[in-house]
DNA sequence: GTCTATATAGGGATAGAC
DNA sequence: GTCTATCCCTATATAGAC
């Protein structure tokens, strides 16, 4: 991320991106990102102005990509009537599948979402469910569809349970260490196949 | 917990576990600390040496405990013949509810936890796998017995995501608002009642 | 738009009196 | 075992030259 082919913001971007996955928001300071980014240390506050704006905009980057990848998936598989739980969860979880394995940070990103989880931060819990809500509202809608016999606050909360586990599994909590021979690509792909396949069970579950 | 009847050292504790969870570890300074458990700065370093013994300590007080509750009620548990996936399930999610809900700080290190696996901090995961990796092992080989169709490595990736989604649901970090009229620990016990049910249906998935 | 230099604040840790 | 005072470092942010 750091080569010279991109504009001071997006080099500040990506090493932000970066750091803050791997230290936290408080642990990793300008300094290392500015020495990351390969900028000087006052072109943050020229261009983002904060450290705490500059974290806002980590985020709208990247987000606003994600949701409509997952919007243009739901619709696609909501058109096809005989789409079934696993299609509508592979339009949920896939675009954050993708996004983990691009090249230039994307996987960073989608650990640092996790940790934007852990920490708790209201301000950033607003952020997103104000800009980012109805993409939960949607997916919520098209499962309701599909699993009649759930009344809604049941299916409020195994969604926030799918919710959960996705989180975790993408931003590689666990403990499953990649087996040598398998790449980082093939890895994720199977954590995707099992998540969805047991989010699809939990989902029926009587 | 920063009340005068505790020791100075028990007083740190309880505060660094309140702080660390609300802020994260970087975040909550050794002055918040010692200033919301009433002892003098200094004091820290005299009984713990550094922050990061600090941290150690914080999460030994609360974990030799939960992990032995859990081997009790999977002990308990592993006993009766006709014990099903739900029942080792609660064997290893009900002391980490019942650790949630105690007075005295426990409902904060449980979102402590969740936090440090956010954080994924390589000392601190060595430190668990350690210190505690026996209990998953023992749970393992018990779910291992019950669900003898499902092969050894698909068992490890559902049994990873269950720890991903019971994570993730003590830990608070859902959308899901406590209705007007629902106590905190009401709460707590729906959200575990849901987690075993889809947990066991997805355990059992072909 | 990028640099150096600096203002200002807060951090962890410790020395030494009590 | 607890206090004050302080060392020394790092942090964010900004002013002003180029």
């Amino acid at each position: 991320m750091n080569t010279q082919h991109f504009s001071t913001k997006e080099r500040i971007l990506g090493a932000a991106e970066q750091l803050f996955a791997q230290h936290g928001f408080a642990g990793a300071s300008l300094r290392q990102v500015t020495a990351a980014a390969n900028v000087n240390l006052a072109a943050v506050n020229y261009h983002f102005g904060s450290k705490e704006n500059l974290i806002n905009e980590v985020f709208r980057r990247r987000l606003d990509e994600l949701n409509s990848h997952r919007m243009h998936a739901l619709e696609q598989a909501a058109q096809r009537p005989e789409a079934d739980l696993e299609d509508l969860l592979a339009a949920f979880i896939r675009p954050a599948l993708d996004l983990s394995l691009d090249r230039g940070g994307g996987g960073a990103f989608v650990r640092l979402l996790a940790r934007a989880y852990a920490e708790h931060n209201d301000a950033l819990r607003k952020f997103l469910s104000d800009n980012y809500g109805y993409v939960l509202k949607r997916f919520h809608s098209a499962f309701a569809q599909r699993l009649p016999n759930l009344d809604k606050e049941e299916l409020y909360w195994r969604l926030d349970i799918v919710a959960g586990a996705l989180t975790y599994a993408m931003a590689d909590f666990g403990v499953i260490k990649r087996k040598t021979g398998v790449t980082e690509q093939q890895h994720r792909e199977r954590a995707v196949e099992h998540l969805i396949r047991f989010a699809a069970a939990g989902l029926r579950a009587p």
